[in-house]
RNA sequence: GGGGAGAUAGCGAAGUGGUCAAACGCGGCAGACUGUAAAUCUGUUCUUUCGGGUUCCAUGGUUCAAAUCCAUGUCUCCCCA
């Protein structure tokens, strides 16, 4: 079963598509939100309860689940979707993020990626060749290349020499990928800047990529440097394929980068802020557990998830004031709906054409009593 | 009835002459979080008109200086009868 895009519909007015996947006899339109599921879970959730509100593709992590518990075991469960129960499609990515967040811990050669284990010290080098490898043996629907997250800022110096350098490990990867039903996508790279970005986008291209990634984004820098980011990276990639925008999942990014011509987000934050109990309403986000909610017996959102349609502000504020993992559950499921919907009403007014009133109504909105 | 221990900020608990408005933990209040080493991390928590003001059971005392030493009282806990 492998995984089909379709592009269905350009936006006149900006860069903003609608598409289709279709997997497993199961139709995804674009653009689409993906919650993320490092450890083959995403947290607190189940498979039935993620279908339920609406997810697509989810993701989970090479690096995490080869130190723990071993690209073999899942190989023997019969692959991520069986070890995990999940039939929808899923996406990998390739441990290039962990070269960026485990940054105290690693050392980066042209061979690959020396980390140290974060669960017991060892010493473990990660390559572009191992990262495929044990995603094939994951048996993911969209595997990543092995590509270097760049910090922000970095100097163009030292980006012009990683873009080369995730280049040559793109085409390293792509040179042992199987010849199966897995994609294979490629990661741009190049920071802000909009000479490395195209070069970087148009040498991926050439290599003939299932779908491009937009990466070394989200990792600190402000929003409208991550917009032109996204802006000198996506007029370079080609139409009939999917664009991944890699870690971006703040509400408002999602709508501005849909604009730029992107097709797929993954973001932690709708289970991280659960579990931290923030939570997203029309009016911005909200932290649950201020004591303004104590007694507030209304649902967050009036929305229509299962967590809008039972439960009140002073019952989740309990739960998560009282560290019950309930409230967590509860919160990710609104979270996750929460985007989910808001990819819904992107696509409705790309549809309609009206894409850029809905971004302009619903800022104004969500800056009116937000944080 | 006899013997012993103790009373410190919302709670628990350090401190035993000056560097103490008083460590630390919990609780409280707030903040951060963007391809998850993250149910984590950070700040704050007597009072104030930010100059100060008032604290360590109570009262009195010693001292240049007391949460810390002395006296008396009050209360609590433990052991023995």
């Amino acid at each position: 079963m492998k995984l089909e895009f379709k592009l269905e519909y350009k936006d006149n007015k900006t860069m903003a598509r609608l598409g289709e996947i279709t997997f497993n006899n199961k139709k995804y339109p674009t653009p689409m939100f993906m919650p993320v599921g490092t450890n083959a879970t995403v947290k607190t959730l189940s498979p039935e309860e993620l279908k339920e509100i609406g997810s697509g593709i989810i993701l989970s992590n090479t690096y995490h689940l080869w130190l723990r518990p071993g690209e073999d075991i899942v190989s023997l469960a019969g692959g991520l979707h069986k070890f995990m129960n999940y039939d929808g499609p899923i996406l990998t990515d390739s441990g290039g993020f962990q070269v960026f967040s485990l940054a105290k811990s690693k050392d980066i050669t042209e061979e690959g990626v020396k980390f140290k284990n974060h669960l017991n010290g060892d010493s473990l080098l990660l390559t572009p060749e191992k990262s495929i490898e044990i995603q094939t043996k994951l048996g993911s629907d969209i595997m990543m290349s092995f590509d270097e997250c760049v910090k922000w800022p970095s100097t163009h110096e030292y980006m012009e020499e990683s873009v080369n350098r995730t280049l040559r490990w793109a085409q390293r990867g792509k040179i042992v990928k199987k010849d199966n039903e897995q994609l294979l996508f490629g990661i741009v790279q190049g920071g802000e800047y909009k000479d490395l970005r195209k070069f970087c986008a148009e040498e991926l291209v050439k290599m003939d990529f299932d779908g491009y990634s937009i990466g070394g984004t989200s990792v600190g820098e402000d929003k409208q440097t991550m917009y032109k980011m996204v802006e000198y990276s996506t007029p370079y990639l080609p139409e009939n394929k999917l664009r991944y925008l890699m870690g971006v999942g703040d509400p408002i990014d999602l709508i501005e980068n849909v604009m730029r011509g992107v097709d797929l987000f993954d973001c932690v934050s709708p289970t991280r802020l659960a579990r931290h109990g923030h939570t997203y309403t029309k009016y911005g986000k909200i932290n649950i557990k201020n004591s303004k909610y104590k007694d507030d017996f209304t649902p967050i959102d009036n929305c229509d998830c299962y967590t809008c349609k039972n439960y009140t502000k002073a019952y989740i504020r309990h739960l998560i004031v009282a560290n019950e993992t309930f409230g967590a559950r509860l919160l990710s499921i609104h979270n996750i709906y929460y985007l989910h919907q808001l990819m819904l009403q992107i696509r409705e007014n790309i549809k309609k054409g009206t894409l850029v009133e809905f971004r302009d109504e619903f800022i104004k909105n969500y800056y009116k009593k937000g944080e």
